[in-house]
DNA sequence: GTCTATACGAAGATAGAC
DNA sequence: GTCTATCTTCGTATAGAC
């Protein structure tokens, strides 16, 4: 299907060049469909794009967490930090994640900054409800899930600066360490 | 001068709506000067203007960081994370950091992105030097002060996206903890 | 040296031919 | 239902009048 082939490319371009860099022509030409398909299968133009690239990108995370989430936090943690390490490497630090890339930049895409906010807020809670479930309270995991995206997030941004991928492997070593030593105090 | 008035004004397009939606027209529209001016002053077009904008962003947070620091780690970190609070609190969470602004965006500005990636250095050095002071080694205060930028980045973006300060709010609150341990057990 | 006017390309979006 | 051609606006950058 080509539908999915659109918005695919359209994460793919917001996660490099970020929301604004993307034209809805070249994501168009890079699907090898014609402009005018675009507009048939997204009616409502760019911010309708965005929006799914967006929760596509949600859903992909959302899947691999849900699954290493089974063997515990820490396994969960693991992964999303490998993913994040996976997608730096596998473009010489010049992608990042499109959810984000929405996010600072203020424009005209309604739907899209929607869909971002409710991305953060669902990899969040998957990680929140992980930590509650192996012991930590409420609200702690609340916060400890919100760091864990927000480093990981921000770290890719500085490797992408620095073209290197320290930033990510420090962030990593220190949130794998506090999550140890959280885990086994209330264990 | 009218020449700092126009970096100054393009940080700050820059912080809201991202490198890419800064036009250098719009930027000489708001500094009330002709468009032809802004290329007499930035020869090097927007790469050098960006570049220009991203260490003026720099410049500042590293002079408030390297007065607060001074009074310990502790202060200098909460200082970093009012000033980013403000920066949400007064645009109704419509700007955030112009360095990571670049960085999310690959596109042809060399100048601007190798700017971006100093500044991230810059203030990381500051951190890692002022922990080092504490009594924190070296290796794990150069990891400490890159979790305290990459988190404080990314939940800025967070921030936005969800229009809510809760997500700095729980990561100050982590890492205030976190560094108060680290610093207790070694002095 | 400042600024007006413009060249040139590409963006989002749509109308209408097949 | 698919796609081509086009409208309109805006981007970077520059040439040349004051």
């Amino acid at each position: 299907m080509s539908r999915q082939q659109i918005v695919a490319g359209a994460a793919d371009m917001m996660r490099r060049r970020g929301l604004n860099a993307t034209s809805i022509r070249e994501v168009a030409k890079h699907a090898g469909t014609p402009l005018g398909s675009t507009y048939h299968y997204f009616p409502g133009g760019k911010d309708q794009l965005a929006a799914e690239a967006v929760r596509l990108s949600e859903e992909i995370v959302a899947t691999l967490l849900a699954e290493k989430l089974r063997q515990g936090p820490a396994e969960g943690v693991a992964a999303f930090f490998a993913l994040w390490r996976e997608v730096l490497a596998g473009t010489e630090f010049k992608a990042g994640c499109p959810v984000l890339a929405v996010a600072v930049e203020e424009a005209d895409h309604p739907e899209a900054l929607k869909a971002s906010a409710e991305a953060f807020r669902a990899w969040s809670k998957q990680l929140a409800a992980s930590l509650a479930e192996h012991g930590v309270g409420a609200r702690r995991a609340a916060q400890l899930a919100t760091l864990l995206i927000a480093s990981a997030e921000g770290a890719v941004v500085m490797c992408r600066a620095q073209r290197s991928i320290q930033p990510l492997d420090d962030v990593a070593a220190e949130l794998t360490a506090l999550l140890e030593a959280t885990i086994a105090a209330r264990t």
